[in-house]
RNA sequence: GGCGCCUUGGCCGAGUGGUUAGGCAGCGGCCUGCAAAGCCGUUUACAGCGGUUCGACUCCGCUAGGCGCCUCCA
């Protein structure tokens, strides 16, 4: 299998399996309800943990929850620590309801603190890093391989508004800062004097913990290649650790229904997104799109989604033609190429219609859509009305039939009638 | 100003130097009491302009439009 590496800005092949593939993708930081666009990257990572597993891999996802950030003190004054154990929550909530499981590891930055201080110190020992009234910055100019990642030019770097009096060159970052009592109500002992952790050395402290200082995957969205995964890199390459070998970045999901717009701040949260269409359409939605390419979000893009699940749902109506094993190398194609779902589903779709039904189970079960397959049964009292309403039809009472044909829909079933007087009750989603 | 990405038929989205994925929607038909589901058929696609080539949607250049990032947005 071979991904795309922003890396090395080419497809890079896997080990041979069992491999192993050990992934850490970022999340979020929690201040609020996680919108849409934030599943995206946790999707990515549980869809190819569940890929490679099928596969013989040996994968496992770390999903990192940033509980420590300027937005969460921002959003909850005097209360940040609360908030961000409810959002947290939230968090692990509204991915769950997506149906796909759970990363192997959910690590906090606030049970990380002092093995970053520790990260930090040796930075500094090793001249990387240099404290600075109380906050303690990373040197790039100590590094020369700063901005490889994402080709940014450092002189050509934009110069943040922050008052950079404390900072050597304006381009270095903060891995520690200095609390400031007014807005910030959480703070941790350091050599440096009571503060927080900077966002990057985050990720580098909590992948390094679990993992060492070598992985094969890390993950996140496209819009952290820089600064954030470049300065994690700086920090990690800068006292020899390999760190990722592959970096793999999503596109971006966006927001072009009418009403909505991330500048208005009118977004759909994952929790929106799972009430109004529900987990399987929002999987399928993703599916639609190659994982590095952007995705947009709209009333049509979902409609359209909803209408594909629901021809994949109805293929298990149909009757199954015997299973063909070969038929699964199409799908194992499309996916070993760079994990390339919407060519995947176009071989589920193709499946479906030949009505290789067992294949296209196993299919959707990689995407945690093997709901999809599952036939409810009918309550008593559907299976009632759908009992009375053959009965009309046998007698040619077609006001009756269709009356109660109406009823059952407003009960959520769709009764299918079969030649011969049979039919069929199926669940409406 | 810098780094990078994108532009395929009504909509979404693969793909290849010459044989045109897939889905949704639309239209016609079969089936049905009528539907639904299914099946069959169907709708002059590759932003524009140059160039390379026997031949480009596919390679190169330019233009236009859109998007992401530029120190704490997945």
């Amino acid at each position: 299998m071979r991904l795309y590496d922003t890396w090395s800005r080419s497809l890079v092949e896997l080990p041979e399996p069992p491999g192993p593939v050990r992934m850490y993708f970022c999340g979020p930081t929690v201040y609020a309800r996680a919108h849409i666009g934030n599943a995206r990257p946790f999707v990515v990572g549980m869809w190819l943990r569940a890929w490679l597993r099928a596969n013989g891999y040996d994968a496992e996802l770390v999903h990192n929850i940033t509980d420590i950030n300027d937005k969460i003190y921002d959003a909850a004054p005097g209360a940040s620590a609360e908030l961000a154990a409810r959002a947290t929550q939230w968090y692990l909530d509204d991915t769950g309801d997506l149906g796909l499981g759970m990363p192997d590891h959910l690590p906090r930055a606030t049970d990380s603190v002092p093995a970053i201080v520790a990260f930090i110190e040796e930075l500094i020992a090793h001249g990387h890093a240099y404290e600075s009234g109380g906050d303690v910055y990373f040197s790039v100019a100590s590094h020369p391989e700063y901005g490889r990642l994402s080709g940014q030019r450092p002189d050509q770097v934009e110069q943040g508004e922050e008052p950079t009096a404390l900072k050597r060159d304006p381009r270095d970052f903060a891995l520690w800062k200095t609390n400031k009592p007014a807005t910030e109500d959480t703070w941790w002992d350091s050599p440096w004097g009571r503060g927080r952790p900077g966002w990057h050395i985050e990720c580098s402290v909590m992948a390094e913990q679990i993992y060492g200082p070598a992985f094969e995957i890390h993950g996140g969205g496209l819009d952290l290649v820089f600064p954030h995964h470049e300065n994690e890199v700086a920090q990690s390459h800068a006292l020899g650790h390999p760190f990722a070998q592959i970096w793999a970045h999503n596109g971006m999901l966006r927001f072009t229904g009418e009403k909505m717009s991330k500048s208005t701040g009118n977004v759909a949260t994952i929790r929106d997104a799972l009430e109004q269409w529900g987990s399987e359409t929002i999987l399928v939605f993703f599916l639609t799109a190659s994982w590095r390419k952007p995705i947009d979000y709209s009333e049509e893009t979902m409609r359209q989604a909803a209408a594909r699940r629901d021809t994949l749902r109805n293929a298990f109506t149909l009757e199954p033609a015997p299973v063909e094993e070969e038929r699964w190398r199409a799908f194992v194609v499309t996916l070993d190429d760079d994990f390339d779902t919407p060519a995947a589903l176009a071989v589920l779709h193709e499946w479906a219609t030949v009505g290789q039904l067992e294949l296209l189970r196993r299919g959707l079960a990689i995407f945690g859509l093997e709901s999809l397959a599952e036939r409810e049964e009918a309550p008593p009292e559907v299976r009632d009305l759908a009992e009375r309403r053959a009965r009309a039809r046998t007698e040619r009472d077609f006001e009756t039939s269709d009356r109660l044909r109406d009823e059952l829909g407003a009960l959520g079933w769709e009764m299918r009638d079969e030649p011969g007087g049979g039919y069929m009750l199926v669940r409406r989603a």
